[in-house]
DNA sequence: ATAATAAAAGTCAACAATAGTCAAAGCGGA
DNA sequence: TCCGCTTTGACTATTGTTGACTTTTATTAT
């Protein structure tokens, strides 16, 4: 018998892999209706299958005009789940493409992104690049613990 | 279907940004009629997406000749308004006490202020206290202009 | 000068349009 | 059978939209 949650999944999979930015948006509702399915049913399937764990970040909104907004995240992988991997400096432009996505992928503010970047420039003077890459990660942790 | 509220909001935000100087003034009933909707959803958009939390301040003037005027509010100007500001620097608790009000006053996010106080810890091993002042100041600067 | 009128913007409650939650039932494989 | 994943639907929460009514301000008539 056919699986709905595995069919969601593999809709909304062949979705994204058609985007050009790893981002797309989609409504509830008309997702259920076009697979016949209770539209909590597309909740399942977000909530099991695109998680954190798996690279994924969801955002929606309720209310009219409401929707949800699906991105695949590789750099978040790297960044919070594999201290080990990811390499002990970075150049400032891989700093530089790390914030864009980042705030891509809005797990970062402009504003935040502004603060960040202004705040590597400045340590910039004063740490070595293994010291900068540590102050860093710590940095993606501070703001991981404020929201 | 269309999202009004997303519209209007769009529209004013295009407005300010032609502006020069981050003020705009408009008239309630005549956009409402621009974009074909109640004028109370003009008043709905504004009280939801024009706050303080988001840097907004809007005033206005009923009766003849009514109007709305909506300024975007520089953040540094809270700090620029205190009396502490004359000071060339400042104690580790009067940028704690900085950052909780603006945080308070809804000027940063939780988020922002998390990183705002590990910068200035960070930097504190590196930077003397009329150093760490001026970068403070451009930090909101630099705030402001990802606003 | 005062009162009436017109021309704005504000308020609020009702309703509409979404998405989220959760408990219970269904189903399939070990 | 039993356990865990799937599926549903009733209920909740959030956001948007409208219109009737109120308040404020300016202008006009007396």
């Amino acid at each position: 018998m056919r699986n709905l949650a595995d069919e969601i999944e593999r809709f909304i999979l062949r979705k994204l892999a058609g985007e050009t930015n790893d981002i797309t948006i989609l409504q509830r509702n008309e997702l259920a209706d076009e697979l016949s399915c209770a539209p909590s049913q597309i909740s399942y399937v977000l909530s099991t299958r695109f998680t954190a764990e798996r690279g994924f970040i969801v955002q929606s909104r309720r209310g009219s005009g409401g929707f949800v907004r699906i991105v695949r995240v590789p750099v978040q992988k790297i960044v919070y789940n594999k201290p080990d991997n990811i390499m002990d400096y970075c150049s400032p432009e891989d700093f530089e493409n790390i914030i864009i996505k980042l705030n891509s992928e809005r797990m970062i503010t402009a504003r935040e992104a502004g603060l960040i970047k202004y705040f590597l420039d400045v340590i910039d003077d004063y740490v070595n690049p293994v010291e900068k890459m540590r102050i860093f990660r710590s940095l993606l942790i501070t703001l991981e613990n404020n929201s």
